[in-house]
DNA sequence: CACAAAGATGCAACATTGTTGCAAAAATAA
DNA sequence: TTATTTTTGCAACAATGTTGCATCTTTGTG
């Protein structure tokens, strides 16, 4: 169990319990690989799936972690990076999504494209998938 | 009814049933709004769900609608413009989610930006949605 | 440390989305 | 019209996600 952990949890105002510890855990070993749910479930074993689903929703409005859309119809979690906080996202980041070993990650790396919308759009937020096959499985 | 809906039928080379003909009416005239399956099936009464999802997969396999996962947990369907057939779907276009409307909109006049992705990645499939507030809700 | 207050968890019950198998009905071909 | 092929409608099921509520845990205060 990392001091990592603690500390995010800790900034981020939460308490701490065993559960929220795991998630958290878990997810920061997962690094830039985004997974679901059902995953984190098989991984931190004996969690409750309710609270597992509530423990998710605090982290994501705490601005610990951030959810993406991958078209796969589950929804994905990896942590924020850097200036998430309550309320207030800053991951505009490209997603990919590899349809052989169905693994999606996070490419921070990976410049975002401006896009520009008529004027009368408020933009914000970009969610940006890209599908295809990663640089592992061709 | 219009013809246009027997033409797309007949050129995707699918029989013709009621069901099929009320649902992609449907679709024709929400247009560039996507809409879901839920959607639908209130707009289309008395169509049983399940006899609706497989419409939808039919449709979309053969080029006529595509999918759009906004981030609400509801896939969104709508036509596809032009070029689309079996398999090949060219619907790289960007979409707008409005959290106040909870409309989806399909904006192909927008230009999509490149991307540029490190070359051991192949794409495939540009899923970009942005979020934010649409211009009739602000 | 002990205690109280606030918050998190675990369980049941439920809602929604989506899939599969199969018999009956409808659409098309002969 | 009849035969063949597809589609439909229903039941049953699976997966994801939410809510209410009692119980347990965490944390702040004396
Ligand atoms: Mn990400
Ligand atoms: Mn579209
Ligand atoms: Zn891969
Ligand atoms: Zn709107």
């Amino acid at each position: 169990m990392s001091d990592k952990v603690l500390d995010l949890l800790h900034k981020a105002e939460l308490r701490i319990t065993k559960s929220r510890r795991e998630v958290l855990e878990t997810l920061v070993q997962s690094g830039d690989q985004a997974i679901s749910s059902n995953d984190i479930e098989h991984l931190v074993r004996g969690i409750d799936r309710i609270t597992l689903y509530r423990i998710l929703k605090t982290f994501e409005e705490s601005g610990l972690i951030h959810s993406v859309a991958d078209g796969t119809g589950k929804t994905k979690y990896a942590l924020c990076s850097h200036e998430c906080n309550g309320g207030e996202h800053h991951d505009d980041h490209l997603h990919f999504y590899c349809r052989i070993c169905e693994t999606t990650t996070c490419l921070e790396k990976v410049q975002l494209p401006p896009v520009r919308l008529p004027s009368d759009y408020l933009v914000e937020e970009k969610r940006f998938v890209i599908a295809g096959v990663c640089k592992d499985c061709h």
